[in-house]
RNA sequence: GGAGAGGUGGCCGAGCUGGCUGAAGGCGCACGCCUGCUAAGCGUGUAAGGGGCUAAAACCCCUUCGAGGGUUCGAAUCCCUCCCUCUCCGCCA
């Protein structure tokens, strides 16, 4: 949500955001709507300060035992005047509401104006893509092979686009999750939180979900609740209505959530394997940062994500999301694609933002400056470290080897146990 | 599922026989004074949103005591509905 006066006072800015993000919204209806609100808000607390004016004569010459009842019949008439204007007001209000919760976030100077991810920018590359001496295979199909993805039985119990891993898989899974959790934690100073993984409306609204991807979430029938599709919300609403304060800034979180997205109108889109699936674990790092410093917060936060690719030694490539592609939120978005041999491509694994204050604006999340000053807004960040199953799918397709068997990074190895490496018996 | 208690400012906590309560008191915080030894004392100030005026302030005004509605000239205070939290019982882990 963006502040009622900036986009009073700067139009253009807004216009210019809108068309950047190809964006069909009607700006200047709603400058129409608050410049009907501001006289229909003139006029009422013209009357409503009449009334309390007379209406403290009232209580005088009530006091000395006076009867008032001429001016008591006159504030009747003004009373009835001031709950038909405030029925207007409330109506415009609601409009204005609506659509100022249906306004995305005014992409910052260095996002590169483009339409779709092909306009994207690369900023780094990390290491090569390996070469094979053979054709290498897809996840899709080794996985199952080794005994590690079924598909057809996760279909059976659920649907499409879920999965089972057992074994070595789940396990892996599990190794996976526990690794970059204990980097985050003990190396990069988050704490580890376990959030629920269902919230309510408000939450959803607080990051910007709701109310225009509604179509994108799972509800619960008959509960105003819906399950998250991102540890992003329930973890970024831990400080909803709050007021921080300025020196426990920033603060990072990092928390491991299942996903759960309904991916509507992406049919087709990787039907096949673990890349696009309504449920999906992923661990999730979440900063509050002081207005002044959360650029540098967010580059920060990118390097946090990347290093757990470094490790595994994993190849990938960093861009900067341009205007059309960047989230409804989002001010700047980096995206760490990881190189996945199965698809010759490089596919997006973690997606790291910088939400600045509009975050915070829909969920009230402040800090208090320790100078007296005013209370401000926090500007909320966050990013993936990592998308779990991608990155098992990238250790699949990176590290396999001519046999079929799959050779394991040795910074997992402590987490599987000591095995090395994966295959087929 | 049954019974009860409660939701007030950054926090705690009065008020709830309707007007003088944006809201006592305390804590915290800011500024100042005093003092000087790892501290205390004293004083002053300290909500947010919106409208007007303004270059911007100062200033004036309106709203806000969980949310929404009602009664009334006027509601934190009375009535109704809803939400949330807590306690006890039951139930399930």
């Amino acid at each position: 949500m963006l502040d009622l006066k900036f986009m009073q006072r700067q139009p253009d800015v807004i216009r210019d955001a809108l068309n950047a993000r190809a964006v069909d919204l009607d700006f200047d209806h709603f400058l129409a709507l608050d410049a009907k609100r501001k006289a229909l808000v003139q006029q009422v607390e013209d009357l409503r300060h009449e009334r309390n004016h007379a209406s403290t004569q009232v209580a005088e010459l009530t006091r000395k035992g006076q009867v008032a009842s001429s001016l008591i019949s006159r504030l009747s008439a003004v009373s009835e005047r001031i709950k038909e204007l405030d029925v207007q007001r409330k109506e415009i209000e609601q409009e204005m509401d609506a659509l100022r919760l249906s306004i995305p976030n005014i992409p910052h100077p260095d996002v590169p104006i483009g339409a779709t991810d092909e306009d994207n920018l690369e900023v780094k590359t990390w290491g090569t893509p390996p070469a094979f001496d053979f054709s290498p295979r897809a996840h899709w199909d080794l996985g199952p092979q080794l005994g590690g993805l079924d598909f057809e039985r996760a279909a059976k119990i659920t649907g499409s686009r879920f999965a089972l891993a057992w074994g070595w898989a789940a396990r892996l899974e599990r190794a996976l999750i526990s690794f970059m959790l204990d980097i985050q934690t003990t190396e990069n100073g988050y704490l580890e939180v376990l959030p629920p993984f269902i919230v309510n409306e408000q939450s959803m609204q607080g990051t910007g979900q709701l109310p225009k991807f509604k179509d994108d979430l799972f509800k619960l029938e008959d509960w105003p609740y819906y399950l998250i599709p991102t540890a992003e919300v329930p973890v970024t609403n831990i400080h909803r209505d709050e007021i921080l304060s300025e020196d426990e800034l920033p603060l990072g979180y990092t928390a491991f959530t299942p996903c759960f997205r309904s991916e509507a109108g992406s049919y087709g889109k990787d039907a096949k394997g673990l890349i696009r699936q309504h449920q999906f674990n992923k661990v999730e790092l979440v900063r509050f940062a002081h207005p002044d410093t959360s650029y540098e917060q967010l580059e920060l936060l990118l390097g946090h994500a990347e290093v757990v690719l470094q490790r595994l030694g994993l190849p990938y490539r960093v861009v900067t999301l341009c205007t059309g592609d960047l989230g409804f939120s989002a001010a700047k978005t980096y995206d760490i694609e990881v190189w996945l041999p199965g698809q010759s491509a490089y596919r997006e694994i973690s997606s790291c933002s910088n939400f600045e204050d509009f975050q915070a604006r829909r969920a009230n999340i402040r800090f208090q400056p320790a100078k007296g000053k005013r209370k401000e807004f926090v500007h909320t960040l966050n990013g993936s470290g990592l998308a779990v199953g991608r990155t098992l799918v990238a250790i699949i397709e990176n590290f396999q080897q001519p046999d079929g068997s799959i050779r394991l990074p040795d910074a997992l190895i402590p987490y599987m146990g000591g095995q090395t490496s994966i295959s087929k018996e």
